[in-house]
DNA sequence: CATTGACATTTGGTATACAATCTTGCTGCT
DNA sequence: AGCAGCAAGATTGTATACCAAATGTCAATG
């Protein structure tokens, strides 16, 4: 879940230095490393990808990359074509908003359970991000806000204690995850999203569910007409040839 | 999404007998292939998968079966175990659970938009399919019922047209089927599915979404009732071995 | 009876081959 | 010049062979 900050750092690079054998199989960390390079915006919506050159310059061959990519292929990451192979998926204004409204009733669920099961300790956590993000709203710095803000809506969906529901809502996030960050960058409406947060935290604090709940699907609604923004200034709209912009 | 009733008809045969090139990609077909074996409890949970023994018996190569095993793990219908392979997936009672509460939100979700968006045609189908289900009913045609039952819930879904949500009800789903069909076959409290159907048609029948939405959710919580009958019964559990039953 | 260690199996990954299909660019025609 | 059609080249889909590492088996051993 790391951020587009440093998009262009390094070009794309191999997957693993090190030695022949460790952690989890090749094929999972090519999958999360592309994973990786698609939220982060290097590899762009509609960009067609070559096996042979990606393996390449992957540093693998042609097997785990395959493999990963039918992996991403399932999470909606990439687009596979018969003969054609992968393409980065690029959403729709209409697919964006469907899948905002899916995460709005998983988020929804989450918070119910969030106020049911939570501990004490995770409920202060919480709340410690929250004012975290407070702080990096003072200073203006949208980045910083986008990435504990992302933490808490993750933090509420763990503290939910139901896993199948935080691995549906992280596939969903992910997907969400580009357009999502782009649109932070440069919405106007700002202040309410931060005076939909402290209503999130006063209704976690009480562990009102029933609150909670609505309050995050509502939010995940004000979060649309962000969005929706974007679209309307042409972004995301994939030009006929593809490359992002 | 067929049903159970023809497991044991074929040991498992190849994937297609058919000729050089056609259709989709073979990895997909065996994919399809495999999450029906697993569906239809041809391949029990537990059940180890060797990659070569199962390549030949559906006559395809390691390649295009090791990608559908990654595809069907993304999807949770198996798990990966490095350097073990793949075992068929087998859900605990809490896992169960914790899925059901999902799907029922999603089926909710389903259900709202459906009283927006659906055309009279669809419900029209809809209500043809409760008699449908009825007529099985009272004939006690229990498999009957089950299939027609899973065709209301998968048309309120279509009915929603939120192609996301689809997918993602598609595939929660299809790992409850399973359970679902077994629990089922054995369940006591049959006649209150019946009444609640009879609300959900109502509340479609009136395009009252937030009434359908609570009705949907509430239907899946008894449907958990039953379903945990037959955890309790010992059913599911895996036994240290593995063999279903 | 628990441990150890050699051996067989199986998976993870690479490399290679080849047919089918897609792309691209050229040729020749109008 | 513009375009149909075709041929060469590139890319994907699938099959194989092969090897290294990890796991499982099982008998000999202390």
């Amino acid at each position: 879940m790391s951020g587009l900050e440093d998009a262009g750092a390094a070009p794309i690079e191999y997957v693993a230095p090190g030695g022949p054998d460790d952690g989890p199989p090749l094929t999972q960390r090519v999958a999360d490393r592309l994973r990786d390079l698609i939220v982060q915006d290097q590899l762009k919506p509609g960009e067609r990808i070559r096996e042979r050159d990606l393996a390449d310059r992957l540093a693998v061959s042609r097997t785990p990359l395959r493999e990963a990519l039918k992996i991403l292929a399932t999470e909606g990451m990439v687009t596979l074509a018969p003969n054609r192979g992968a393409v980065v998926a690029s959403l729709t204004r209409d697919e964006a908003f469907d899948l905002l409204q899916v995460l709005g009733v998983l988020e929804a669920l989450a918070g119910e359970l969030a106020c049911a099961r939570a501990t004490d300790a995770e409920i202060d956590e919480i709340r410690a991000l929250h004012y975290e993000m407070m702080a990096a709203y003072a200073r203006k710095d949208r980045l910083e806000y986008f990435k504990v803000n992302q933490r808490i809506h993750l933090a509420i969906v763990a503290a939910s204690r139901n896993a199948g529901l935080a691995e549906t809502h992280g596939r969903i996030n992910a997907r969400l995850y580009r357009i999502r960050y782009r649109s932070n960058l440069r919405n106007r409406k700002w202040h309410t999203a931060i005076e939909e947060h402290q209503a999130i935290l006063e209704a976690l604090d009480r562990r009102d569910g029933a609150l909670l709940s609505t309050v995050l699907r509502d939010h995940l609604g004000s979060t649309w007409a962000k969005v929706s923004e974007t679209f309307e200034s042409g972004e995301g709209r994939l030009p006929p040839n593809g490359e992002g912009e």
